[in-house]
RNA sequence: GCGGACGUGGCGGAACUGGUAGACGCAAGGGACUUAAAAUCCCUCGAUGGCAACGUCGUACGGGUUCGAGUCCCGUCGUCCGCACCA
């Protein structure tokens, strides 16, 4: 056996360049073949990629690599979400220009993963801050605006007082803002608001047919648009308890058959007809002002407590107009859901019940579930929302819930109160609008001017990109644009006027929601989109990325692909065919003395047999090993991976990210798994350089009758088909064990003491076979090794241009099989029959046996369960 | 509170639509080679009983369906994730 070590440092970036010299990963937009588009979520250039990008890129470029082979037009495009925060962050921290700490990172991470290898097609790179990119994006707002798919409106907006901006719902996390963290408080402004909610109905349903997502997204998105079926009611006030001017409130209801059980109508502070009652009333005022500054803090979780107040107002029962219902202000009526205003039925609604405790208004049951005797079942603590039947409910009693909702909606919208129905049949939906305006510099200028006489005037379209400014000072936090002394006045487009250009730039979730569109043809200059292009690429067949964008990237670029169509830039449903979540990478934590964290790299551990301890390597202290955690900076437990590909190479790297934990669960980083990794890549080397010399020719004929080489070309077949299947269905971890097999195989061959390979052509032959079908299988996950193996064993091409092996089914079915036999279930011995032995002949094979005529004593068998290829089962 | 996922050796995990539980890797132990170490190669490795052939138990726990259950059903416990006053 050879003894020479596989180089990696040496093979790798010389198999970069050739891939690169070649341009053998570029794409042609006319390029018959059938088409598949692999994408991994684009990086925010953040200074360095860190593992869980060397994970995401890693399985995407396996599925990449693997379909080209298969013969597919692949699309693997790069690029990066290269608006946000931090540039801004570091341009005040360090005196740096947004745009050269962007661009000065970009390079460094661009280097970084060229060096993992990946089969990117970089003349497709796209940024998002340059002005080619959200020129177009520029582009599709004014058309979104056209197409009334944007607004302007005034609106109560989350505030992010760190951060200075805007953020949207999801971006606020518990009452935080997602990435500064800050409590976030409420305000108005006049904010420019996409209009994702048109697409409610259309986002939630198309959901059903995106087959090939995790059900896991698919619910949370479910949740998140939150669509439900109920009524509109509107209830008539008594004038003498009401304000001048209000004479009902409509309220929301999914619950319209508990209408009996009513106890009263409660109104979200920010109700116009709290307010409006709030104006006679200092101590109702008080009282909302107060809720108003417990909402804002957002305590909610813990204090909870349901507080109202009672407005004197009183409204008439819809089905009774002499039974009067309290009308309060209650501090859990939000206002932004439904109408603003409820009725409480206490006896079914557990927050209805807390409140009603608590204000002594009693409560009536009025569903009864079923076993339970009507007259006595009463409710106190616990609210009842099962199922049952209507009881204390006049005309509903005896009917199931559903029969009653059906039958108060039917009544209700046949009675009027004035001339309109008194209810109506009402969606509702969670999703609102989607919030854009951020008050940043670094992201994309949403081109409108605002005029004096005009109001809001588009840019014209001939006059995009509205350029950023690049003289711009970061010494106070808030929007450096509104500040620029020169920038935001510009002429009204119209009128000629006094104009002020908007100052708000765009969330940069706007960025993200289109780029894998873009990349099918980024070098159209004049608009976003090629659509034949485009068509002809999309949707995107296999999208890789964290479950952390479950909802907010994911639901916004569905939104921009319908966008998109409506205004004639696509003709696409949905963006993502395929979605596939992969985990995070963990890593144990080191802790000194003091509690401060120590790094993976300043440890040493070592184990002496019992238990793992851990040293520091510079003092020799001994540090506690903590939990497993994801990898952050805080707390030190990250790896970089430019210092594991300078150690091992990129392929260890790349197959050790693969082979420890399926691909959807977080994967631990240990340094004795990686060395697991790195032997693998020498066992490959050393058993290639020591049979390359003993192989015949590539495509040298076998002997179909030679009982060894078959043997062989089984393994290499069945292997082949196994990792083939594990690719498809991106089962990487188990793909991999099957090649570890796999070369134990080769391994025992190559070995083998009778030295077959040396005298027995037809065995050489196969062999052959099954190295080429080898190098062939590990390309996909270890491509420069893949390489510099199939060079080695003679080929003159490149394994990454080298088609994928056709599996000869023939070779995995033998003459005869081997089946269990178990005796009432448990297994006690083997059969080996001819594979399409008639069922009787097995049976007779059976109990022959001496294990089952042992176990059986003599006694006849009661039955005998025979499954074809499978087992046998024998009932005593 | 609501919704979802999961629970298999010392560890990561495998087991397609119910059909040989523990593939493959890591760690550990023993051996070969070596002056020695590293590297490499070979063997062992769920628990328990037995010299052994072999037996018994075993996929969180308790039941059930089935010829047969890690897999399906019911209940309990635990872990993780998402949503969180959405009427």
């Amino acid at each position: 056996m050879s003894n020479e070590r596989y180089n990696a440092r040496d093979a790798e970036p010389r198999w970069q360049r050739r891939w690169d010299d070649e341009a053998i990963f570029a794409t042609r937009n006319d390029d018959p073949r059938p088409k598949y588009y692999v994408l991994e979520m684009f990086p925010y250039p953040s200074g360095r990629i860190h593992m869980g990008h060397v994970r995401n890129y890693t399985m995407g470029d396996v599925v990449a690599r693997y379909k080209r082979a298969k013969g597919f037009a692949v699309l693997h495009p790069m690029g990066w979400d290269a608006f946000g925060m931090p540039a801004e962050n570091a341009a005040m921290a360090n005196k740096v220009h947004p745009k050269s700490w962007t661009y000065a990172n970009i390079e460094t991470m661009k280097g970084q993963l060229k060096s993992m290898g990946l089969s990117l097609d970089w003349s497709r790179e796209v940024a998002t801050c340059d002005p080619s990119y959200y020129k177009h994006q520029q582009r599709m707002f004014l058309d979104f605006l056209k197409a009334g798919l944007v607004e302007r409106k005034q609106s109560k907006v989350n505030w992010d007082p760190v951060d200075q901006t805007v953020l949207a719902n999801e971006q606020v996390i518990d009452g935080r803002g997602w990435r500064s963290g800050a409590l976030v408080e409420q305000r108005e402004l006049t904010q420019w608001f996409f209009k994702i909610s048109q697409y409610s109905d259309d986002l939630l349903a198309a959901l059903d047919k995106l087959e090939r997502w995790p059900d896991k997204v698919r619910t949370m998105q479910r949740n998140w648009i939150g669509r439900s079926e109920g009524l509109l009611i509107r209830f008539a006030l008594d004038s003498a308890t009401t304000p001048d001017g209000e004479s009902e409130v409509k309220i929301f209801t999914t619950r319209p058959d508990t209408l009996f059980g009513a106890k009263f109508l409660a109104l979200s502070p920010d109700h116009p007809l709290a307010q409006a009652a709030a104006k006679d009333n200092p101590k109702l005022k008080a009282f909302i002002e107060e809720c108003r500054h417990t909402g804002t803090a957002r305590e909610a979780i813990e204090t909870a407590e349901k507080q109202g107040f009672d407005t004197g107002i009183k409204a008439a029962h819809p089905f009774d107009p002499d039974w009067k219902l309290p009308v309060y202000v209650a501090n859990f009526v939000l206002m932004d859901y439904g109408t603003g205003a409820i009725f409480g039925c206490p006896a079914h609604d557990q927050r209805d019940l807390d409140f009603v405790n608590k204000y002594g208004l009693g409560n009536t049951p009025v569903v009864c579930p079923d076993g339970q005797d009507p007259a006595t079942f009463t409710i106190t603590d616990t609210a009842y929302d099962g199922d049952g039947r209507m009881i204390n409910s006049r005309f509903l009693d005896g009917m199931t819930i559903t029969e009653a909702k059906e039958d108060v909606a039917k009544r209700l919208e046949a009675a009027t109160i004035g001339n309109a129905p008194v209810a109506e049949r009402q969606v509702n939906f969670r999703l609102r609008d989607w919030g854009i305006s951020r008050q940043r510099y670094w992201g994309c200028p949403i081109p409108v001017i605002h005029c004096e006489t005009c109001g809001v005037v588009p840019v014209p379209v001939e006059d995009l990109p509205v350029q950023l400014p690049e003289d711009i000072a970061f010494d106070r936090p808030g929007n450096p644009l509104d500040r620029h002394p020169t920038w935001k006045h510009v002429a009204c487009p119209q009128c000629g006027g006094k104009g002020r250009r908007e100052t708000d730039t765009m969330d940069t979730f706007v960025d993200s929601s289109w780029y894998f569109v873009r990349f099918t043809d980024p070098w159209n200059e004049t608009t976003p989109t090629t659509q034949s292009v485009a068509d002809r690429f999309l949707p995107v067949d296999q999208y890789i990325g964290g479950i952390e964008h479950a909802i907010l990237h994911l639901l916004y670029s569905r939104f921009f692909t319908r966008a998109m169509k409506a205004t004639g830039h696509l003709d696409l449903d949905e963006p993502f065919a395929g979605l596939f979540t992969q985990g995070m990478v963990v890593h144990e934590t080191y802790r000194r003395a003091d509690g401060s964290y120590a790094a993976p790299a300043e440890v040493r551990i070592e184990s002496d047999g019992e238990r793992r301890r851990a040293t520091l390597i510079a003092t020799g202290e001994e540090v506690t090993i903590g939990s497993i955690e994801k990898m952050s900076k805080s707390k030190r437990n990250t790896v970089d991976p430019d210092d594991i590909i300078a150690t091992y190479g990129a392929d260890t790297a790349r197959w050790f990210m693969l082979s420890d934990s399926p691909p959807d669960r977080d994967v631990i980083w240990s340094e004795e798994n990686v060395q697991g990794a790195s032997r693998f890549v020498q066992r490959v080397w050393r058993l290639v350089s020591a049979a390359t010399p003993l192989l015949p020719e590539p495509g040298t004929a076998i002997d179909p009758a030679h009982a060894g080489a078959r043997a062989l070309r089984a393994a290499a077949h069945q292997a082949l088909a196994d990792v083939s299947n594990g690719i498809e269905r991106l089962r990487f971890n188990t793909a991999i064990a099957k090649l570890y097999a796999f070369v134990g195989t080769l391994h025992e061959t190559v070995d083998d003491p009778a030295k077959p390979l040396e005298t027995d052509p037809a065995v050489a032959a196969a062999a052959r076979e099954a190295f080429d079908i080898l190098v062939k299988l590990i390309a996909p996950m270890m491509p420069h090794l893949a390489e510099e193996c199939w060079a080695a064993l003679g080929h003159r091409t490149l394994v990454s241009q080298a088609p994928w092996p056709e599996v000869e089914e023939a070779l995995l079915v033998s003459d005869t099989v081997t089946l269990p036999v178990q005796i009432n279930g448990k297994k006690k011995a083997d059969v080996t029959v001819a594979r399409n032995a008639p069922n009787p002949e097995i049976e007779a094979a059976v109990l022959a046996l001496d294990a089952v005529k042992s176990a059986l004593g003599g006694k006849p068998h009661r039955k005998i369960i025979v499954v074809p290829q499978r087992i046998v089962n024998v009932v005593a």
